[in-house]
DNA sequence: GCTAGGATCTGTAGTTGCTACAGGAGCAAG
DNA sequence: CTTGCTCCTGTAGCAACTACAGATCCTAGC
């Protein structure tokens, strides 16, 4: 029950998130201005710790700081509205399955183009030919 | 065999390649400068439109501008080592291959999430739990 | 010749999500 | 009291563009 406060350091460590990527955090408002010490400095609760794990998880999953953003002002609302976090959740899905397949389709051309190459320097390299005339 | 030459806007059109990018291309020297009017417009030859195309193909392969500097390079050279562009092609494709890898799990972590949340407006939506106590 | 419009020019600042300083100050141990 | 670590602010840099502002060129119509 006593309550812990810890220095910017250890919230670093204990988060995996940079000490400069917190104070910047701080600055374009996600993360709230903490209290400080008589010297200036920065002291966190477990309030902090909290949510800064969420920004941290929510970043690792691919959201961005806008969404990030949107689903810490639904969270912060008195009673949010769990359908709009499963439809950002649902949205951000999709968009990283979009991804998933243009790199798929990316990585089947490169593929594609290296394996036509022998390796020998010649004076016309398959894949060179390919990025220069398009493949079709 | 006239020697065709056309203006910054055709090119664009040629190429898909936005006017603006193809100044920025010519400032940090992935594409050379090219001659100008009298009126100081640029304009371009067959040359540039297929180095531009290069280009833009490389970069809808996900290679980075450093990337696409490196196989210019060795275009560039008098003989280039095709053993090289083969080289960067495939670690190309490797790094391709993790970014899948990375999204897929992401998007199965977002899927398990979602349909464990119905939608309604509990106190505690599992979505938002699992992003604020982690998911093991 | 004159004017309206589009295309182009330069240069700079904004975007995202950090990261990397520089230069100064707090703070604990020896 | 000095050494050394942590922390502070503020600014500038990274990738790869994009978006202006304000000036200039060029062409077509009258």
């Amino acid at each position: 029950m006593g309550a812990r406060e810890i220095s910017i350091g250890d919230l670093s460590k204990e988060t995996g998130v940079h000490i400069e990527t917190i104070r910047y955090y701080e600055r374009i408002g996600v993360m709230p201005k903490p209290p400080r010490t008589g010297g200036g400095r920065r002291f966190y609760s477990d309030y902090f710790v909290r949510r800064l794990s969420f920004i941290a998880r929510c970043r690792a999953l691919g959201f961005s700081l806008d969404e990030v953003r949107s689903l810490l002002s639904l969270v912060d609302g008195s009673s949010f509205s769990c359908a709009e976090v499963r439809e950002l959740t649902l949205a951000h899905a999709a968009e990283a399955r979009r991804k998933i397949a243009d790199l798929t389709k990316m990585e089947r051309i490169l593929k594609k183009m290296a394996a036509q190459c022998h390796g020998e320097d010649l004076p016309d390299c398959p894949i060179v030919d390919a990025l220069f005339d398009g493949n079709r």
